[in-house]
DNA sequence: AAGTGGTCTAGACCACAAC
DNA sequence: TTGTGGTCTAGACCACTTA
């Protein structure tokens, strides 16, 4: 009979550390009693309470070191840093990074041509399949405590009949003042939108357990809004915070 | 001996199935071999499977229906909703979100009184702990397919000296055609996070396992930059993106 | 009734980290 | 050497869904 019992024990177990781990018994750091602890405590064997503990890993709230123990995160507090998204003039009329973030790239970048797949191909307002110039970057900064994965894609339809019809413009944001020489008064549409890695994605961003990522997908626009240019972005969602600025419109 | 196997039999399959879902051979709604057949296949016991398909779970790759099986889901899909994120004032001046969504509130919102957590009174610039009239809103909106919870926090001080200091003003964005009336000029700076839900937040916004959720703060600020209002909007981090126009600034 | 996933036991052996 | 987590077996029984 297993009428008096509605949850499971495992569920018993996980819900036990999350609340305390949310109420701040357990703060961010404490190391958490090791499984076979748990597993006496709860009365239970020991896969019973890492089901319970895969579940809080999931969630991003503890992180495991092998062989050293279960560490208590904290995905709820107030993030490190907060990246201002926008794109700004200097005084030479230069474009940059609102957030002035210097970026280290590794593996200089190379312009590559693509063909661009439907999704991108949407956004740009070209044909699908249509060829691109294509820089990909993995960038660092703050002695490697950042990271980011930066794409640029520039549709050669937009470069016929200029100076960068044979030689490739740099990748965003320096594109922009190359863009802007070619005449074109720029602006922007970012969107936003949220996932989990894929086990690649997580090596490479060093993601632990449970932390999504904030995929940015930022357009440039000339003043007939003719898409020119797309930068896609992949960034840690943990311990950071995108801050945009929202005037009121008419 | 084992030395000859470098990755555990269950990554094996978690590998096989997630490389078949994003290259599209499972397509998105299909169902996945049952568990007794992929451990028949693979030769493991049903646990070791039930450990690849939790990594698959927790990736948002797959969504598991009791007594039914185990379908592919599309995290990496193009959204099926953009929300534009910003203010806008109609013809009569009245504040109105960009988005023009029409929410439901389910349990009509009530002026309650707390005092500010740290986190918030820094934000808003008041010391912690000082009293705030909070709303608090789970909103739906075309027909339940849409959902937020969303929390308006005005602190008393902001309204001392005004009509309002005792009748609540309504939350936003009527709140802003308020603040307006009082003599603010308004701007707003929206902070982004994504972080993986809490299992009532799931509960709540209906989430599936494995599905982060986007996490708003928007500051409303006056002419003088003075904080004067705060709003938290948690939104599910699946099947939609927010969208922002960046113009480029001096 | 048959097929699906959900929970749990009671072990075994391995790999890694710290002492 | 000891303690930690990582992997896996070979079952058992339960709950839910569909036919």
């Amino acid at each position: 009979m297993d009428s008096g019992r509605k949850v499971a024990r495992y569920k018993e177990i996980a819900d036990y550390l999350r609340e305390r781990i949310i109420d701040g018994t357990f703060p961010p750091g404490q190391p958490l009693p090791s499984e076979e602890q748990l597993a006496k405590e709860f009365g239970v064997t020991r896969p019973t309470v890492r089901q319970g503990i895969a579940e809080l890993r999931a969630a991003g709230l503890v992180e495991v070191i092998m062989g050293r123990g279960m560490f208590v995160r904290s995905p709820h507090a107030r993030p490190q840093l907060t990246r201002a998204r926008g794109v700004r003039r200097d005084k030479t009329g230069h474009y940059t990074e609102a957030d002035a973030i210097r970026w280290t790239t590794t593996d200089e970048p190379v312009a590559t041509r693509t063909d661009a797949p439907v999704a991108l191909a949407d956004l740009l307002r070209i044909p699908p399949g249509e060829p691109m110039y294509t820089y990909d970057q993995h960038q660092t900064a703050d002695h490697g405590r950042l990271r980011q994965l930066h794409r640029t894609y520039i549709p050669f339809s937009i470069l016929v009949g200029t100076p960068y019809e044979d030689t490739a413009p740099p990748p965003a944001p320096a594109l922009f003042t190359a863009l802007e020489s070619l005449g074109h008064e720029l602006h922007f549409t970012e969107y936003v939108r949220t996932r989990m890695p894929l086990p690649d994605e997580a090596t490479t961003l060093r993601l632990s357990e449970g932390v999504p990522l904030l995929h940015l997908l930022r357009l440039t626009l000339n003043q007939h809004d003719r898409p020119l240019a797309l930068e896609e972005t992949h960034i840690p969602g943990d311990d950071l915070e995108l801050s945009y600025s929202l005037g009121p419109e008419a």
